[in-house]
DNA sequence: CTGAAAGCGCTTACAG
DNA sequence: CTGAAAGCGCTTACAG
């Protein structure tokens, strides 16, 4: 049913190596026969298995990509980036979705690498203090982090490796710059942020950097009040509930991702606060829908396109055995989209005016995205 | 650097077979002997090689999943979906996006399939006479098509085979008839369908399973405006542009897909019309941010998760040997999400009061999605 | 209950 | 310029 390389090979009455080189463009074989056998292999439809191939030359041309969250648009529109500059290159992609449990991450990673089906990973990590990871870096794999940077502990040759790592994220600074600075000219004094894990490196990071942005555009430190998510909607919701439950509440809130982002807005929406009168918001990972929110939503937007290329770069470079490349190369900018979910601070009669004026239907947070 | 099972069994001084034999639980290796074994290959962090498995056993225990466009939601939820029966089945999913090209879609499917690389694929399929596809279905291939039925002209063993695939896909017409019936309800007589290609077998079903149900609902057949798109984004928008610019514009639009549907309202919203004042509107594909719109969408959800595990289970199904799952059980029904863009038909008078009263800022079409 | 051997479909030194 | 042969790492009849 399938045809083998034999097949082409019998069909010319040549012998198999013939064909297999005559097919890689081995110059030893003469253009005739090369042109007879590609017009043979054409005719009837072969295609190399994969398998053999990969056991034979130890390269199975396939990348591993483990992602937190597929369901994430921010991660889809990122595989889908990643497929795209893999397959210009002549590599397939493995999909894998941890969906934020380590063990999967481990068992994945175990897979792809230990099990040869892939020549390089990208990973998406969701907790850098794994076994699957220590015996990754203890067996020197080739491996790119993604988006999330990981911390490890201890010393010894599997540490170092780990370190050693490649690491493509973007650079969000600049972007918190002019959002600290619309919300300061705005009179906005308290800031709230729906964070990441605080457990995680990228959490820790990311807290970091938007607090340095508002104190430097004039915020007080003790004034940025911090409620920890788990990149999940449904801690969104709890974060920016918890936060508007505060005797002093913040008057302007920043999510650090979309989908807390979205249980954020789905909480100040149960509270029937309306943006940007009530409340500003300001939420990381762009999608192409947050235009059309009400109102359209301003936010971070990571360069997606930029990340992907940096990535698969990486990890090309690792496979075909280059140096690391260069960490500050990998780290595109992100850019800050204004539109019209931050305004004035309230002040206590515009609020109370305006809060309970409007409710729409909230579906349950969750309902989609558990 | 990588554990090979020659080494479990060196370590252990057994040969290949029994460590091959007792790792897949061969009863005639004693559990004694098992029990050494596995512990063993624990202890090295034994991962049998996925290739040379695939080569010997001639399954790879990998799934093709050939998607039109994994930057839209709906598909890469569906993915998600996918990846996670497969994966509890013992199955890796390789993704390809071969984002509405015939001739990526044919690469994908030639190299999976006739190069081994999947033990059987999931098809999105975005054009269904292409030559790879033909040969798919002259080779007898294993396939599942997903979401978008195809059309096989002619006769002969390749067609026969192509039309007997059993095909998994979402029956919307019960969500149509509420969808159709609060329409008419509301005053609407005139109705505009954003529909995907004419030139493809979904986009003439999806067009008349609307078209039906408006007019069962009482909407004449003459008052159904149908434009055509492809199921992008920049369509949707010129398709909505143009259903606007007609001398007697229909009063409430149904869009056939996400992207479509988004572009649609970036039309609507650049043409400063208001919803639902001015104008109803219905999208197919739910996600977790319609709701959050302005005003939230009424959509039309397709039933994701259903559609991942009955298109699962028929790959599983073909792969293992048993007949052509029940087509009957293969169409999970969509439901309709009521949520505020639909309202009652305008007036004269109601739409000129109200439209050029807004007036958001839109970004410019398919800047995110192009 | 366990081992020796063949073979999946390729690629690649080694001969000629 | 081309062919014969070995071998990648498994699994599985076949012996014992």
């Amino acid at each position: 049913m399938v045809v083998r390389l034999r097949d082409v090979a019998a069909l010319l009455g040549v012998s198999d190596a013939t064909v297999s080189l005559a097919l890689s463009g081995n110059p030893r074989i003469s253009k005739a026969t090369r042109d007879r056998v590609i017009a043979a292999a054409e005719e009837l439809g072969y295609r190399p298995n994969r398998a053999a191939r990969a056991l034979r030359t130890d390269a199975t041309h396939t990348l591993g990509l483990i992602v937190s969250d597929i369901a994430n648009p921010f991660f889809g529109e990122l595989a889908s980036e990643i497929e795209r500059h893999a397959e210009e290159a002549g590599y397939s992609v493995t999909l894998c979705n941890s969906n934020e449990d380590p063990a999967r991450q481990d068992n994945y990673l175990l897979n792809l690498l230990a099990g040869s089906q892939a020549d390089g990973v990208l990973l998406v990590p969701t907790s850098s203090t794994t076994a699957g990871l220590r015996a990754a870096g203890a067996a020197g794999a080739r491996m790119v982090v993604l988006d999330r940077p990981i911390a490890v502990p201890g010393s010894g040759l599997a540490a170092d490796h780990l370190r050693s790592l490649p690491t493509v994220r973007s650079d969000s600074s600049e972007a918190l710059r002019h959002a600290a600075e619309l919300l300061v000219e705005l009179g906005h004094r308290r800031v709230g942020i729906v964070a990441p894990p605080q457990g995680t490196p990228l959490g820790r990071e990311r807290r970091r950097e938007i607090k340095d942005a508002l104190v430097a555009a004039g915020v007080t430190g003790r004034d940025v009040v911090v409620e920890e998510g788990d990149f999940r909607q449904d801690s969104g919701f709890a974060a920016m509930t918890s936060l508007l439950g505060k005797s002093n509440p913040p008057t302007a809130v920043i999510a650090a991702d979309g989908p807390m982002g979205v249980g954020a807005l789905k909480a100040a929406r149960a509270a029937h606060l309306r943006l940007p009168d009530d409340l500003s918001f300001i939420c990381f990972d762009d999608t192409p829908w947050f235009e059309l929110f009400d109102p359209p939503l301003t936010t971070i937007a990571q360069p997606i396109r930029e990340l992907a290329s940096a990535a698969v770069d990486a990890i090309l470079g690792l496979i075909a055995g280059g140096p690391v490349p260069d960490q500050s190369r990998c780290r595109p900018r992100s850019t800050f989209v204004q539109r019209a979910s931050c305004g004035p601070r309230p002040t206590s009669s515009t609020r109370s005016s305006h809060a309970r004026a409007t409710s729409y239907k909230t579906d349950p947070p969750g309902k989609k995205n558990s």
